[in-house]
DNA sequence: AACAACCTTAGAGCATAGTCTAAGGTTGAT
DNA sequence: ATCAACCTTAGACTATGCTCTAAGGTTGTT
């Protein structure tokens, strides 16, 4: 599919798509019997990457990172070892957000309870 | 306290103060019986709000967030049921984000099994 | 052939969150 | 009085992650 159709599929703007393109997110493929053109064709494993990036960047991956996890699953440019370390790294990095954010509910609840209790 | 013994205090940069202060964050006074300089002086709240940036920070809230919540724990800016209200809402937003992080680990550790398994 | 509806690249512009520099004023110790 | 070590404001600069515009080429239908 072209630019236009996998935007519509996934709802990702082709200004978007062709930005994670550059950045080496996803990559379309031009098609080698047809020279008098250069648009890039895009396969359903595209759609996956593209809302893997979406999920990604929800939980604050940046758009490097989301690079390296996506390697780490579709590319052979990591061995298995460095791809299941990054994973793991990736996986502390998420305990990490987990353990901040049920700190952070505490405090909001705190400040709530600070709040019922006119103590601010 | 004046602005370099804050930043020394709590590891922010005098310039990440300003900032701060000029997105309305925290506030310094000025020291009402000193006419000769315009020096601002900071407390130990902006210490403890400092650290509550930082670690709101961490999760995800935007300085604009960060503003609301702290204006609705040290401010009277807003009635106590609209102070709930924007607790109860970014609780839920933390919520949320919990939900996410726990989706993307399921991703992840399917991920590692795929890369263990050589599915990838 | 002409037209809409696509496609491309290059680069400008924007919001967020800092980070740094310059120019100048104040304070406190010697 | 002079010096280091502070303080101030204004504004330029940076990185990230888009978002948009311009200029031009292609495709497919009529």
């Amino acid at each position: 599919m072209l630019i236009n159709e996998l935007s519509k599929k996934t709802g990702v703007s082709a200004h978007t798509i062709r930005f994670y393109e550059k950045s080496g997110l996803i990559e379309g493929k031009q098609d080698e019997s047809v020279k008098s053109n250069n648009y890039l064709h895009y396969d359903d494993v595209t759609i996956e990457k593209l809302e893997f990036i979406s999920d990604a960047k929800s939980v604050g991956f940046t758009i490097k990172e989301i690079g390296q996890i996506i390697d780490a699953w579709y590319n052979e440019k990591y061995s298995k070892n460095q791809k299941l370390e990054l994973l793991d790294d990736k996986l502390i990095s998420l305990e990490q957000k987990m353990k901040e954010i049920k700190a952070m509910k505490k405090q909001l609840l705190q400040f709530k309870d600070d709040v019922v209790n006119d103590r601010c």
